[in-house]
RNA sequence: GCCUCUUUAGCUCAGUGUGGAAGAGCACGUGAUUUGUAAUCUCGUGGUCGUUGGUUCGAAUCCAACAAGAGGCUCCA
């Protein structure tokens, strides 16, 4: 007999060799049928897998990320069982579960090719492999027969995978024909997945290498029952609803167009307005933390990207110089702000008294993104950054590091962005080559982010080998209406750039040193700011943001349906308009000075106690109720009456 | 750039498999009605079917190229 945890109250005695399943029986049948994986001493475990020590063991149910992603598991399983009995001398990739569903990467070899049509066929498969419920079984056999099993079958990937493993005994599933190399865990048999859809195919590149072989990705999705499915599409239709995209159409805030080019985008006047609210905003903000506004072109000699390295680095991949009449001579439109900052720092003779020198601009750069990752506003080839630099003594880096740090958080929190993850990307140790600059510098400025971060008990993600390749820096992520996250913020620490344009000040010892810059931006790009902005809101940005001249409050909930048919009237009568149906008492947001600036209100929804009619009350600042207008008088002709009340006001 | 998919009215989309007079809903306009809180009903405007070329007696539909867009992959200074 053994002993077993079920929680830090509950221990029972079990037979050697008992399955989490026999367990999950013995306390309750129902929890049995719920179950789909367990974790024994927190290593993941199967339901079918024997225990034989002492040991604490923990249920997945759906509820449970495990428990979600076993089931996901052993769809893609599924899947690949499905495909391997389809279609003849395919390979298999690897097939994991994914935050939303699952995928296998497969290779069909020249004669076949997936195409979305393809997917009943496949799921057909899939369901009648599920209805016979096929057991999915665990084995350990050595590298050695590993090798011998999968390189008979032809699995060259799976090959190469075991290859990299250590010499020890390896996992493998079986499931009917199908046998995957894995270390699971994976449900009891087939017959547990009852829901599912296959939804995308897409080119994968084998170990995630655009140089080895494209593989094709099958993506899908599985649920317990058609229920949850059907949930899970709706709340998909849903999210597409807050797609940056479609609301920046239907309020006319940017467009495209294919003659101008691709990812170049259009700021329409609404869309404008917003954005120079957006920008002074952030110069209000950097004036009180000492920065000053600059103002550089778009476009430099070449030369002074090949001293920062960043043609080396990009610009065969980029937009191709521009020429002069001169012989010789090349332009580049700019990438970035940087070398303009720094030769802006270089005017003067500087003193240590002087720094931290930070210098602000709203720069537009150009970037010629590959055409398959522009996206609406967030990936695009013409974009604004609200780029600053900030030069400063060794000595100062951690002192202005926070300073930046504190500002991303008012800003970020100024436009209600509470939920972002941050991200500390460093150097990859094993690829020095994609980096430029000495080991020291790196240390230094890799040194300066982690110690800060943990000053300031910032729970950052370490990422490796996602810097930048002059430097290691700190990035502020946040996820659009899909769960993708976006790099807004980021503050990256250089030493490098300084020493290319041979930056320098005069120390108190009278003798010249190399500053340090700091990078930094808030938004990131306002493009993505403001796509990130609109998803979060729905639209319904912060009050301050709009810039409207009425806005529309409906005094309850009830009422909301009829500000939005008033408000779409207006609209399309090109008074600017905005509704506000936060259901917050409005003399609190006007003490709060939300409104203060906003000329009318119209207050919608006060009823009249014996007739029962819908009345709109017109609010000028300052002046106080000014109008009443009876909606139910006014059916045809009610937005004329309006128009002139409002227009009679203004003459007020 | 690569893989798969999409492009038809202002918007959302049918129609494409099997080639044979360009459709619906919303929006917009018009007329009726004033009632049950901006409704309901009538009639109507609106389209080189992304572009160019090919196959065909005939192409929105089949083929090719190009362009733009979507979801991935790779990339992201």
């Amino acid at each position: 007999m053994m002993k077993i945890a079920l929680s830090s109250t509950s221990v029972r005695d079990y037979p050697n060799g008992v399955t989490p399943m026999q367990i999950a029986e013995s306390i309750d049948t129902c929890l049995a049928k719920e179950v789909f994986s367990a974790s024994v001493n927190g290593k993941m475990w199967d339901l079918l897998r024997p225990i034989y020590n002492d040991s604490s063991v923990r249920f997945y149910k759906w509820k449970d990320i495990e428990g979600k992603h076993t089931y996901w598991h052993s769809s893609a399983h599924l899947l690949a069982g499905a495909l391997h009995s389809l279609y003849p001398n395919i390979r298999f990739g690897t097939g994991p579960a994914i935050e939303n569903g699952f995928y296998y990467d497969v290779d069909l070899g020249d004669k076949f090719v997936i195409k979305d049509a393809d997917f009943v066929f496949i799921e057909n498969k899939m369901r009648e492999l599920a209805r016979k419920k096929i057991p999915i079984c665990r084995r350990n056999i050595t590298k050695q027969n590993a090798l011998k099993l999968f390189k008979e079958r032809g699995e060259i990937y799976k090959v190469e995978l075991i290859n990299k493993l250590e010499n020890c005994e390896i996992v493998i599933y079986t499931q009917g024909d199908f046998i995957d190399l894995c270390l699971g865990p994976h449900l009891p048999n087939t017959s547990y997945i009852r829901s599912f859809k296959l939804t995308a195919v897409a080119g994968a590149y084998w170990n995630k290498d655009k140089k080895q072989k494209q593989l094709t990705r099958i993506y899908g999705v599985s649920f317990p029952s058609d229920k949850e499915l059907n949930e899970y599409f709706a709340l998909i239709d849903e999210v597409k609803k807050r797609d940056h995209r479609r609301i920046g159409k239907e309020m006319e805030l940017f467009t495209f167009s294919s003659k101008v080019g691709q990812g170049l985008p259009l700021w329409l006047p609404k869309g404008t307005q917003l954005r120079l609210k957006l920008e002074d905003f952030l110069k209000k903000i950097q004036q009180k933390y000492n920065y000053q506004q600059v103002i550089t072109p778009h476009i430099g000699n070449k030369m002074l990207y090949e001293i920062s390295g960043h043609y080396a680095k990009y610009g065969e991949n980029s937009f191709k110089p521009i020429n002069t009449p001169e012989e010789g001579e090349e332009f580049l439109l700019r990438p970035m702000n940087c070398p303009h900052h720094c030769e802006i720092y270089k005017a003067f003779l500087r003193s240590y008294k002087e720094l931290p020198i930070r210098l602000a601009e709203f720069g537009t750069v150009y970037r010629y993104e590959q055409s398959g990752e522009l996206h609406g506003l967030t990936r695009v080839r013409g974009f604004t950054q609200d780029d600053a630099h900030i030069f400063c003594s060794p000595e100062q880096i951690k002192e202005e590091f926070v300073k930046v740090i504190n500002i991303v958080h008012v800003v970020l929190h100024a436009l209600n962005f509470n939920n972002y993850e941050t991200q500390i990307s460093l150097r990859n140790p094993n690829d020095k080559l994609k980096y430029i600059g000495s080991e020291e510098n790196w240390k230094n400025a890799e040194m300066a982010i982690l110690e800060v971060c943990q000053e300031k008990k910032i729970k950052a993600e370490i990422k490796l080998g996602e810097a930048a390749f002059y430097g290691p820096k700190l990035d502020f992520l946040i996820k659009d209406s899909l769960g993708r996250k976006w790099q807004l913020g980021t503050i990256q620490v250089d030493y490098n750039l300084p020493e290319r344009f041979e930056l320098e000040y005069i120390g108190n010892d009278n003798q010249k040193h190399r500053p340090v810059m700091i990078h930094r931006a808030l938004f990131g790009s306002i493009e993505r700011f403001v796509a990130i902005l609109i998803e979060h809101s729905g639209g319904k940005f912060p009050l301050w943001l709009v810039p409207s001249q009425v806005v529309i409050i409906p005094v309850s909930e009830k009422y909301n349906q009829y500000a939005e048919k008033i408000a779409k009237k207006l609209y399309s009568q090109n008074i600017r308009v905005v509704v506000d149906n936060s259901n917050e008492k409005i003399g609190k947001k006007i003490r709060n000075n939300e409104l203060r600036k906003i000329p009318y209100l119209l207050i919608v929804g006060k009823k009249e106690e014996n007739n029962s009619k819908l009345v709109v009350s017109v609010r000028k600042h300052g002046v106080g109720n000014v109008g009443v207008v009876e909606v139910t008088n006014f059916v045809g002709d009610f937005n004329n009456e309006l128009e002139k009340q409002i227009k009679y006001n203004s003459e007020i």
